[in-house]
DNA sequence: GCCAACGTTGGC
DNA sequence: GCCAACGTTGGC
């Protein structure tokens, strides 16, 4: 079992969206790290932190779980989508994403602030000085101090 | 394969 | 809106 976050800005798609949703495809990764760890690394019932980038104020908002191994992003076959991708084909894709789902939201989010003061949380990817990865492992105990610091 | 120029991310 | 940091592109 292994643990995530993931960055998304709150305008495009929020926590509140997958709670109406209940599950959706983390389409739009343009990175290939990123990329490959939805690709490779993520297995069904992995948890992610669920992060507002962007946001006012940026903050983890809750927990989502992993629901599927990784298939092809559809919006890189859509000549209208921004995440369109020239190079892809059918047969060989370019970016996959995984679908997310059973999400609860944070009683309290935690914000970046509060994160750069818990001691756990000192080793962060995303706390990291010029990280933009949108999509970073986490270690169990990130995942629940998180969890502990959202109220949940 | 180098690297300058450009584009993007995302905190502040 | 600024800008540091990083990724990507493309000429050579």
């Amino acid at each position: 079992m292994a643990y995530w976050l993931m960055k998304s800005e709150p305008g495009n798609y929020s926590i509140d969206d997958l709670l109406r949703d209940k599950s959706t495809d983390w389409t739009g990764v343009r990175n290939h790290q990123a990329k490959n760890f939805m690709a490779k690394d993520m297995k069904p019932k992995d948890f992610a932190i669920f992060y507002h980038s962007n946001a006012e104020p940026s903050a983890a908002v809750g927990v989502m779980e992993i629901l599927g191994i990784a298939k092809p992003d559809r919006t890189q076959f859509d000549a209208k989508s921004q995440y369109f991708e020239p190079k892809a084909t059918r047969d060989k894709p370019v970016w996959f994403c995984v679908d997310v789902g059973r999400a609860r939201k944070f009683k309290s989010p935690v914000s970046i602030a509060a994160m750069r003061e818990t001691s756990q949380l000192r080793g962060l990817e995303m706390l990291k000085r010029g990280s933009r990865l949108s999509i970073t492992p986490l270690s169990a105990k990130e995942f629940e101090t998180l969890c502990q610091l959202g109220g949940l």
